[in-house]
DNA sequence: ACCATTTGACCTGA
DNA sequence: TCAGGTCAAATGGT
């Protein structure tokens, strides 16, 4: 239960804001005849914005309650307080919930973890924007639905701050089939067309082809996504749209078919 | 050699 | 203390 407090308000509220910018940003988007460019920089603007106040509000009261719980804690470490908490709260409510067929949402994500959890037969996979290393915090938990062992129950946290411009550049041609995307718009570019299904897998191969390039410009190593306390590297997913092969259903998940996705190279993506 | 993937360890909130 | 979330070393593939 959340308590009424000055930050939750404000925190409830920008993301009200938030949400109902983004939407509008997709409307901009999407909207026949095109809008002015400007205006849907306008939009982009607003939801940049409520990012921010939300990011240094969260920020903030994380900040608070370390300090509560350490009072010994001073200034000498500036860098470790000002960091937000890369940690989630647990049980912290998901942006938005969905629950979907398929796992692809038209994003760029990188497999960070995987648990399992009790109580649960799959395991739980844990994904961030592809871009986290630009800034964008946007992360998502994937795991399989316990009643429908065929369906994903995909909990989305942050926003992308990214712009989502280069998440979304491989979903454009993908209708709007996404169950339950709320208020928040991204849930038109989890866009999945179940019919597709397996009949994608013989064109990934020539997707893949025609994706996989490898110039790497010089200074490009700041696009490869790497955790800032670390130099090695992270799994990279990229959901091209396309349902989980049967087949693929029985036992763990649909690994294999994440493991043929996987093999695209997201720096690859970025060219 | 480089890059992607896996998975056990670690951290933190409940 | 436990369980969920994240990190990062180890491993495998190209």
């Amino acid at each position: 239960m959340a308590l009424a407090t000055p930050t939750a308000v404000v925190l409830e509220l920008m993301t009200m804001g938030q949400q109902s910018a983004a939407h509008l940003r997709d409307l901009l988007r999407a909207a026949s005849p095109p809008v002015q460019a400007e205006h849907q920089a306008l939009a982009a603007e607003i939801l940049r914005c409520c990012d921010r106040v939300i990011a240094a509000v969260s920020a903030g009261a994380a900040d608070k309650k370390r300090k509560a719980a350490d009072p010994g804690a001073t200034s000498c470490h500036p860098p470790m307080a000002a960091m937000p908490s890369k940690r989630r709260v647990r049980g912290a409510e998901a942006h938005r919930e969905v629950h979907a067929d398929t796992t692809a949402d038209g994003f760029v994500w990188r497999k960070y973890g995987q648990k399992d959890i009790n109580g649960s037969n799959h395991p739980r996979l844990y994904y961030r924007c592809a871009l986290s290393g630009e800034g964008c915090r946007a992360t998502r938990r994937v795991q399989r639905s316990q009643e429908e062992p065929a369906a994903f129950v995909i909990a989305y946290y942050g926003e992308h701050t990214c712009g989502a411009a280069l998440c979304q550049q491989r979903a454009e041609p993908l209708p709007p089939t996404v169950v339950d995307s709320g208020s928040n718009a991204w849930g038109v570019f989890g866009a999945v067309d179940r019919n597709r299904g397996s009949p994608l897998l013989p064109s990934l191969g020539a997707e893949q082809g025609a994706v996989r390039r490898h110039v790497e410009a010089p200074g490009d190593t700041s696009r490869r996504w790497s955790s800032p306390s670390s130099s090695s590297s992270y799994s990279s997913e990229v959901e091209l749209g396309a349902s989980p092969v049967e087949g693929f259903l029985d036992g763990n998940f649909d690994w294999e078919w994440e493991t043929v996705v996987n093999s695209l190279s997201f720096r690859d993506l970025l060219h």
